[in-house]
DNA sequence: AATGATTTCAACCGCGTCACG
DNA sequence: GCGTGACGCGGTTGAAATCAT
């Protein structure tokens, strides 16, 4: 293919824009517009190639780009898209108005990655990680914050690894919760696109049948997501999906909870029911869920994220979950559940 | 205050896709 | 159907900013 002088050595200014550059473009763009991005350095007086202009127009001359911080509310929707669309950039910008794919792709890779790989949360798969860098993470943490109470070296020994066990319990299920989450996500939203009058939301879940990857294990529905042109349906976009999926989702599971084999494990869990069980990825003061943040804060003191919101149920339910006499059995529901979502879909 | 390490993000590079002749 | 050129996208780089010592 033949590359544009752009890529192959030439005269071409490189490197950062001057605020005359800027002030020529802009200038241009403004009086002519922008159809020819090749011819314009030239008719704007600008020794840089099309590409470059283009690039520092879209990327940050345009007017109507949105400078500073990401919201949490951008952050969730980035998250969400992500988990759905994977690296697509470009068009999760199109749901974030006023940024751009490369703010995105940034934001990404410097604050939601980083968020993610500390919660044991692989941010290409949206799986939990199983790296070893991660429970050597975890142990580290366990052991700054817990070893050495004891006057009784065997004393200590024991005591870390009691925590240690109940901590990565914790861990785990948070991440089964999550696996649950996201995957259940992926197939209601899937739903949405494909405008199905499924009454009950979780029955996938429940049955095991629905629960798949878009992005391990494409299936025919998964498809019809990532290219809604390709199917029957008016297109719907992305974003209204995934906004009328979280606005259901948050709404939580409905006066039944979820059930697991004709029992409910959100009442077994002493989870209540008319709230969202499942954390949400990132902090929202709105949301029924718990922040990443909140999730870590809270592993010392839980009652630290009991601020009026419900959001202190969701931990007030795991360590309920771990303290209960029982809770082997919701383990075992648990377990059950999800090693049978798995088998059906590998 | 100086210096090195780390983080951030604007800009670049190379490839894929599409339109057009 | 094929070649060509332009555009757009995603990955990567490196300078500047910020942080830690």
């Amino acid at each position: 293919m033949v590359r544009s002088p752009c890529s192959h050595g030439s005269d071409f200014k490189k490197g950062p824009w001057t605020p005359e550059e800027d002030e020529k473009l802009i200038d241009y763009i403004k009086r002519n517009g922008h159809e020819n991005w090749k011819a314009l350095p030239k008719l704007a007086g600008l020794n840089r190639c099309g590409k470059s202009c283009r690039l520092r127009w879209t990327n940050y001359l345009r007017p109507d780009i949105k400078r500073g911080k990401f919201s949490e509310e951008e952050e969730r929707v980035i998250v969400n898209l992500h988990s759905v669309l994977g690296n697509k950039w470009s068009r999760i910008a199109n749901h974030l108005p006023g940024r751009t794919d490369n703010e995105i792709k940034n934001f990404w890779n410097t604050h939601i990655r980083k968020k993610l790989l500390q919660m044991g949360i692989d941010p290409n798969t949206h799986k939990p990680r199983t790296d070893l860098d991660h429970f050597l993470n975890l142990s580290q943490f366990l052991g700054a914050s817990q070893f050495g109470n004891s006057a009784d070296p065997l004393d200590n020994f024991l005591q870390l690894q009691a925590e240690a066990a109940q901590l990565a319990n914790i861990h785990v299920l948070r991440n089964l919760l999550q696996i649950m989450n996201t995957k259940t996500l992926t197939n209601l939203e899937s739903n949405c696109l494909l405008g199905s009058q499924n009454p009950n939301l979780f029955e996938g879940l429940v049955n095991g049948a629905t629960i798949s990857d878009t992005r391990d294990q494409v299936n025919p529905v998964s498809q019809d997501l990532l290219n809604p042109l390709a199917t029957q349906q008016a297109p719907a976009s992305d974003f209204q999906a995934i906004s009328n999926l979280w606005a259901r989702y948050e709404g939580g599971f409905g006066p039944e909870g979820l059930n697991i084999n004709g029992n409910s494990l959100s009442s077994s869990c002493g989870i209540q029911t008319d709230q969202n069980p499942l954390p949400a990825l990132v902090s929202d003061s709105t949301s029924p869920g718990i922040s990443i943040v909140k999730q870590t804060e809270s592993k010392g003191n839980p009652s630290n994220c009991s601020t009026g919101t419900p959001t202190s149920t969701v931990f007030e339910a795991w360590e309920k979950l771990i303290d209960d006499d029982n809770y082997s059995s919701y383990w075992k529901d648990i377990l059950d559940l999800t090693s049978s979502s798995w088998s059906h879909n590998s």
